[in-house]
RNA sequence: CGGGAGGUAGUUCAGCCCGGUAGAAUACCUGGUUUGGGACCAGGGGGUCGCAGGUUCGAAUCCUGUCCUCCCGACCA
């Protein structure tokens, strides 16, 4: 016994805790709302990281860094955005400290306070649409297709591990665009960017749509974004990308001469996805023994476990152990060979299970003599022994035949979820039984969101994309409706 | 930010009500036996009791303040 595991059943709240913690994957810091993101769990953040960062250069995106600090002015020239971010805002105020002379140990030295304060970054869209500015002046600067790996910082009343951390870490993505056109394809070029790495990469399903305009992003015309499932049937918003219109080029003046010679301000847009999808990634598949983790961007796709007695068997172990992995790694498989004395078998098969490691791989004297290996998956659980022989290739197909499996089973999950409501009592009742997406009709008012929402707790999660339209009416208010809208109680 | 719970060894926790110089399990170290689902025996090391004040001859224990975490709520791309 060691690592206990809260059960879903039990607490989900806790379940996921249990999981970010004992898995690895980070800790709580002595800093409120901040945490520490542990090698296991940045391992896991970098595969993410790197395969997102290929799929925005291979659109033809590249890579930038702004400033940390945002001067205070900067937030308020659009009204919006200001709207949206001034209430969770950190505020550099002074740039020295200084030991109190009344000997209280070290203090802000009041004569060191900044001219202007600096606001550190929420979000990036002031800093870098001020740089614009200067970058841009005639169509043949655009379209300007810009990325950037940083931390903001957003001042959250209540955080969790991943899902909402006070500081985080993310990706921005900076576009500015001739036409409207040009940057409306943008946006939604990068929704499908986003929902083809959710799917194919973390192998959990997202429906892709639009906000209503109550849950847009703070200056946006416009906010795409992807919905994902989660075990206990609330959603959470994976990723957002939004057609930014001319706003922040009106808030910042930048404008361009187009080809007949007149300046017209630029169209934009942003994109982002944070180390929230790790939050998503444990919620989706996990289950009461640990974190299973999909092969893409498992930081470890295969454990080998040696079982022997004595240093003979280990020797002989170590030497097949060695050509396996030769083997596995030439496949470009990320393959770990644990042969630390200290712990048992048993354990590091606990402790693997819990850390989500695809594929198990146990090797033993006996069945070196039979030239086969114990081959244990971590989605489903199964063993099966198998030859030694071709091993490699067997093991490269199992962990396509997870990452499909894990995928289809979610997909499968969140499917069910998905419930039309045609009156409110049964929308009430399947919000609170059943939870997952409810389908129903919606008059397009902020005001019945509201009142739904006071009711339920639940939101608008999207308008999908590619929604089939259909008459009907708007399941509070009766008022009519041209098509169905998710809701959802999220996170 | 409001309500509730908590912070004692690396970890999980007991001790606190009723003040008297800190304990268990597990982990760790040494040696040995072990190794196919979280091993066993023997010996050993490890804690300014979150932090800062106060009361007291004496504080993990009582009082005040403060920091951090969890749960619920309000808030929130």
């Amino acid at each position: 016994m060691s690592k206990e595991i809260t059960s879903r059943a039990a607490d989900y709240s806790q379940w996921y805790n249990d999981l970010v913690l004992k898995g690895g994957l980070a800790d709580y810091s002595a800093v409120r709302g901040c945490m520490v993101i542990k090698p296991y769990g940045f391992a896991l953040w970098e595969n993410m990281r790197d395969a997102l960062d290929k799929m925005f250069k291979d659109t033809g995106h590249v890579n930038a860094y702004f400033p940390l600090f945002i001067p205070k002015s900067f937030l308020s020239k659009e009204a919006a955005h200001v709207e949206g971010f001034a209430k969770e805002c950190a505020v550099v105020t002074h740039y020295r400290l200084k030991n109190d002379p009344g000997g209280a140990g070290l203090v802000v030295d009041p004569e060191a306070k900044l001219e202007e304060e600096l606001i550190v970054r929420p979000t990036s869209e002031t800093i870098i649409w001020n740089t614009y500015k200067d970058w841009i002046q005639s169509h043949r600067d655009l379209p300007l297709l810009i990325n950037q790996w940083a931390n903001v910082v957003r001042w959250e009343m209540r955080t969790r591990l991943f899902l909402r951390t006070a500081e985080f870490l993310w990706q921005e993505g900076h576009t500015a665009h001739a036409t409207r056109e040009e940057a409306i394809i943008e946006a939604e070029k990068m929704l499908e960017v986003y929902a083809t790495f959710a799917e194919e990469f973390m192998a959990v399903p997202v429906i892709r749509g639009v906000k209503t305009a109550s849950e847009r992003f703070a200056g946006a015309e416009e906010t795409y974004c992807i919905e994902a499932m989660m075990q206990d049937g609330k959603a959470l918003q994976a990723g957002t990308s939004h057609f930014l219109g001319q706003n922040f080029a009106k808030a910042f003046d930048v404008k361009f001469s187009n080809r007949e010679n007149q300046l017209e301000y630029v169209w934009a847009t942003s994109w982002g996805v944070s180390t929230r999808l790790v939050g998503a990634l444990v919620m989706a598949h996990s289950d009461d023994s640990g974190l299973i983790l999909p092969p893409r961007i498992a930081p470890w796709q295969v454990v080998i476990v040696p079982i022997y007695k004595g240093e003979d068997q280990k020797k002989l172990i170590d030497d097949k152990v060695k050509a396996i992995t030769d083997e596995l790694k030439a496949l470009g498989i990320r393959v770990k060979y644990d042969d630390n004395d200290n712990a048992r078998p048993g354990w590091k098969f606990a402790e693997y299970e819990l850390k989500g490691v695809p594929v198990r791989l146990a090797i033993g004297a006996r069945d070196l003599e039979q030239g086969v290996v114990e081959v244990a998956r971590r989605d489903t659980k199964e063993k099966n022994v198998v030859k030694l022989e071709g091993i490699s290739g067997y093991v490269a197909q199992l962990l396509e035949e997870i990452q499909t499996y894990m995928y289809n089973k979610a997909k499968a999950f969140r499917d069910e979820r998905i419930t039309p409501a045609d009156h409110w009592d049964e929308f009430v009742r399947l919000l609170d039984e059943k939870g997952g997406f409810i389908a129903a009709h919606w008059d397009g008012t902020a005001a019945t969101e509201e009142a739904i929402k006071e009711k339920t707790k639940a939101t608008i999660r999207c308008i999908p994309l590619q929604n089939t339209k259909e008459e009907g009416k708007c399941i509070f208010s009766g008022a009519p409706s041209t098509q169905r809208v998710l809701f959802a109680r999220a996170y």
